[in-house]
DNA sequence: TTCAGGTGGATTGTTAACGATCATGTCAAC
DNA sequence: GTTGACATGATCGTTAACAATCCACCTGAA
């Protein structure tokens, strides 16, 4: 679990930046909601940013696209993507399938160091959340949600569930209320307490209503957002 | 689902060949066993049979490595992958946690020319079977769970799945029996008779017990495809 | 004032050549 | 005969320049 803080921007040059790293920032700043739906992710701008060649951007976009974080527009560049409301739908109901699972799997298989890990993070959720620190907020409640995947200790589902989570932000960007964060805090606190109880089931379960929950605060037939839907509708000619 | 016979290679030149093709070829390959793991993937090579540039090869490549399909090793090329035990073991489970799912949604949303669809191909799948063809079997028995994903209308889901199967070939190609196939094809009747039902808790178990079954078919301690890990220790001279 | 048309700039997509790295085969020494 | 080093060839990774496309701005006329 190595996060690199998202303070530090734009090193300069010396240790050469993977596209690995690359992807995973822009996916951070994606569930913090720094680069919003439709946001434009302009190649040179990107070299600049992480200091790299084009290839290396371009590299990236091509994951971040295949993961459908971003959108390719031939001839005109890689954007935020905007889901539709079919695709939020989709992700819900993905993370529905999956996410219990994990839940029952970690659920199972917590230590008590897993266990502590979680309170210290839930311990920082909390003061985010009461300090309106959004950001802070948003990223850490869906870390919440990956480090839960990765006490399941399953790879295959951490990678989805990561894809899952900031495809989430994006949804909530787009039709989630204004102030609307991506988690209770309540929920989580519970969901350690399934695990601390080693209680499979009602892990399962609290993480089921809590992603109910989820769903049931955003409006998939009215877009917020200021009007990014003009974008695709005068001047959307793709490919 | 516009799968183009897996036998026309090499067009030489005339309508360009997107990199979803590619990909989309190369893991038909993949499951039907043309392409054995640790199999080199050259890039002049796959220029030639594709007809196509370096660079779409490559991106191509790399997305197919972004699935875990193939393995990219620095400087040395892109071989379809050898997963391990314990991805091998992180596959089953990623199955069992979202292909019972998978199974209960589309018995809440088939309908009868859904079913008519799955019948017709579960005829094509036992007259593969009974006339020994395996590769048709083991293609058409992995497309029987993509068609199960596509009646249950997620495409999310639906490219989870394509990738979890695909790399279950692999999985069998390594640590499976020779002449074990993929699937039952009882199961896949019985899978159909609970979506004709519409019985979607039914569904979900036959999956689920469906699933155990092929694990139970795989030995992970111990490596067949003569020797292929003896290829990896000595120098891999393969293509 | 508004809309149509054209032009310039910027950005993306592609190709080609170059440099680096690794594998293979040969040859000499022990 | 075996082992080690070396040279050669091939393949991959990167960079740079070029071509194509699109967007925005500007101009001009109704």
């Amino acid at each position: 679990m190595t996060l690199p803080g998202p303070s530090t921007e734009q090193r300069s040059s010396a240790e050469e930046v993977g596209e690995e790293q690359i992807v995973e920032r822009i996916f951070e700043a994606v569930i913090e909601q720094r680069l919003p739906p439709g946001t434009k992710l302009s190649e040179s701008a990107l070299c600049q940013a992480f200091g790299v060649g084009r290839m290396r951007i371009r590299r990236s976009l091509l994951l971040l696209a295949s993961r459908e974080v971003v959108e390719l527009h031939s001839n005109r560049g890689a954007f935020v993507a905007r889901p539709t409301a079919k695709q939020a739908r989709e992700v819900f109901e993905a993370r529905l399938a999956i996410e219990p699972n994990v839940a029952r799997m970690a659920a199972k298989r917590a230590n008590a160091e897993d266990i502590k890990t979680l309170a210290r993070h839930l311990e920082l959720e909390s003061q985010a959340h009461d300090s309106g620190n959004r950001r802070d907020a948003i990223r850490l409640s869906g870390q919440f949600h990956t480090m839960l995947a990765q006490i399941a200790g399953n790879g295959v589902m951490l990678r989805m569930i990561k894809e899952l989570i900031t495809r989430t932000s994006l949804i909530i960007g787009i039709y989630g209320a204004p102030g609307v964060t991506n988690c209770r805090d309540d929920d989580h606190a519970d969901l350690i307490d399934a695990l601390r109880k080693t209680d499979p089931e009602r892990a399962s379960e609290i993480m089921a209503e809590h992603l109910r929950h989820i769903e049931a605060r955003v409006d998939l037939k009215t877009k917020t957002g200021a009007g990014v839907d003009l974008i695709s509708v005068f001047g959307a000619r793709d490919a």
